[in-house]
DNA sequence: CGATTTCCTGACAACGTTGTCAAGTTAACA
DNA sequence: TGTTAACTTGACAACGTTGTCAGGAAATCG
């Protein structure tokens, strides 16, 4: 408990101007030293060196960055709808990772399906000059973004696609997901299959919303609306939702839930009632555990790693200066099962 | 798929030198309107607003905090054994949310338990001038922080305590919870209890630890140094730590896993071994739904996000000029009973 | 009505760095 | 040996912004 931090206020850090005073050269010198610069002889170089271990010198982006001839910030914003959330997390990692590898740091925030804050997240990190931006919105106009894209800060949505705005984008294949996994469904003799789904306000929700209606036309099922509640927000309210649909008669005899919230909730619903070995269950987007489980959850498995390594590794090629036409990226899904979805009626 | 990023390089942003020259007034009124500061006519600042908007400007907060008084960068950095890590993410998204009250925002990167990534890490942050950090190190040795304080940067360490340099803190009652969660099984009934820990490098690794050994002494039982296994590291050597520790004769009757993966790998391991309702399990730190296993998992939970608001809280105390003290506050754990825990031998 | 005070506005330097360019030194060449 | 090329080094301006200060206009005061 000694009082460390305690004190005057600090004295300022060092700048190149010391360091260039303490070894007797020229401020460029050091400058060069510090960026590695061909053309500094030896001995001088040894100098500079010393003198900026001595003096503990940091070197300052900021100024460096404002200066520099490509005005790079070496630091690129990533804006996601909730950081805490393992599908956002896991992706964030992923950018995180790649952009490592270049020395390049990752500014992030949450949205929380705030429009307005995604515009004023994504203000101050234009306003800190990002070199790049990776977006997960939240937003169904993105017009607004063409005046990043003007001043060059290169832009690839991930998960969710832009509205009004043409730019790269990386996405989970949602249609063909909910499509393979209501597909399974059916194929184990389900036909009145409730469905749950996010806000609709959600473009993924929709798609995901269609895959189930397609896929149920396809088989020349009738979509009997009873069975699909929408706009279901977090795993009280779907293990309510899912509770209703269970009390209808005659009973669906599977769900689909077309989030992992909602898949939580779906499932605890099912416990709750006591059937969860009775009727079956189908989440889009993986859960953690779900295979300790009893019945383990069967799920239609997003790639969150494998969304953030594109979207980064999309985002890195434009800051290289890849002015082609932009890229649509689709990463598959990938039918894990585990019991609750192979349930039979 | 029409070309949208293609085309020429684009070109730079405007300054407030274009939006004075367009508004035909000086540099310093436009700074004036952007900052709010008082003492600019309502004619004069609607014409520099108008201005603003007709280009787009956009504040370039490099360069302000470049020539300010305060030099303030508005973002903070913060330094996560792993952000997909859920502890991490909670924690990291508590830390953003206070943060975004006050316009900052928040650089965040993963060690992995790499002290040189450590080092490296907080090279980048300063570097890029961050007005704080909170740290949840991997090092051992945290007095090449001193310049970086020397500086004037608050820092205040996380979850795990730093060595041999004084600053805040803020952490999980380990040894408490622990001495709890090792209390709550010999109340019980169980002797025999083995237990699973994380890297002994870990500063908290350690504490849990002696946590265990401090309570089984407490209650007069001799530790029986089989039935303890240290630097397991990840679920599946948890998973193969504990069916070892499982397959002893005597057998434990009880485990307590000193971290949530070895919490999971411990309940896979009980589960193949069909012991899941026979071996109590406490763990560590909360796994998300753990109250839908069968049985449930008991937990010793950390609170996650109280560690990051209260963190991020003295981190901004600090950063508005408090140089009082260090300070060290200590997060209570709670005992959450699901079952597993509650099993008799 | 003159003397202050208050309010607005802008010129200029400075923040810490790097790009440009020129000058000096040494090496290479004919 | 004289000429050219290559290499080192540094002076200076500039990046986009804000702090300081000074000057002029308007408002207030005695």
């Amino acid at each position: 408990m000694t009082g460390a931090p305690a004190g005057p206020p600090p004295r300022s850090r060092a700048t190149i101007r010391d360091v260039a005073a303490l070894a007797g050269v020229s401020l460029k010198t050091v400058s060069r030293v510090i960026n590695r610069e061909p053309g500094v002889s030896a001995p001088m170089a040894a100098r500079v060196v010393e003198a900026i271990e001595r003096l503990e010198y940091r070197h300052n982006l900021t100024a460096s960055s404002l200066r520099r001839a490509d005005g790079k910030s070496a630091s690129i914003g990533v804006v996601l709808e909730f950081i805490a959330n393992p599908f956002d997390a896991t992706l964030h990692r992923a950018v995180e990772e790649f952009a490592l590898t270049r020395g390049v740091l990752v500014l992030a925030g949450s949205l929380e399906e705030d429009a307005d804050r995604e515009r004023e997240l994504i203000a101050a990190l234009a306003s800190r000059r990002v070199d790049g931006l990776i977006i997960m919105p939240a937003s169904h106009d993105h017009s607004y973004l063409m005046n990043e894209r003007r001043a060059g800060t290169p832009i690839v949505f991930v998960d969710r696609p832009p509205a009004f705005f043409d730019t790269d984008t990386v996405l989970t294949d949602n249609l063909d997901g909910v499509r393979r996994g209501v597909r399974h469904l059916i194929s184990h003799g389900h036909r009145a299959i409730g469905y749950l789904g996010d806000l609709q306000t959600i473009t993924t929700a929709e798609l995901r919303q269609q895959g189930y209606r397609d896929e149920l036309a396809a088989h020349g099922i009738a979509v009997d609306e009873r069975l699909i509640r929408l706009n279901v927000r977090g795993i009280e309210r779907a293990e309510a939702a899912a509770s209703e649909l269970l009390s209808l008669r005659p009973q669906p005899t599977a769900l689909f839930a077309g989030q992992n919230l909602l898949t939580t909730g779906a499932y605890r619903a099912l416990r709750r009632m006591g059937l969860h070995h009775t009727i079956a269950l189908l989440g889009f987007d993986d859960i953690p555990l779900a295979d300790l489980l009893e019945p383990g959850i069967s799920v239609m498995a997003q790639d969150a790693a494998a969304l953030g390594r594109a979207a980064a590794e999309l985002l890195f090629r434009r800051i290289d200066g890849d002015r082609s036409p932009s890229i649509h990226q689709v990463i598959p899904t990938r039918l894990i099962t585990r019991g609750s979805g192979e349930i039979r009626p």
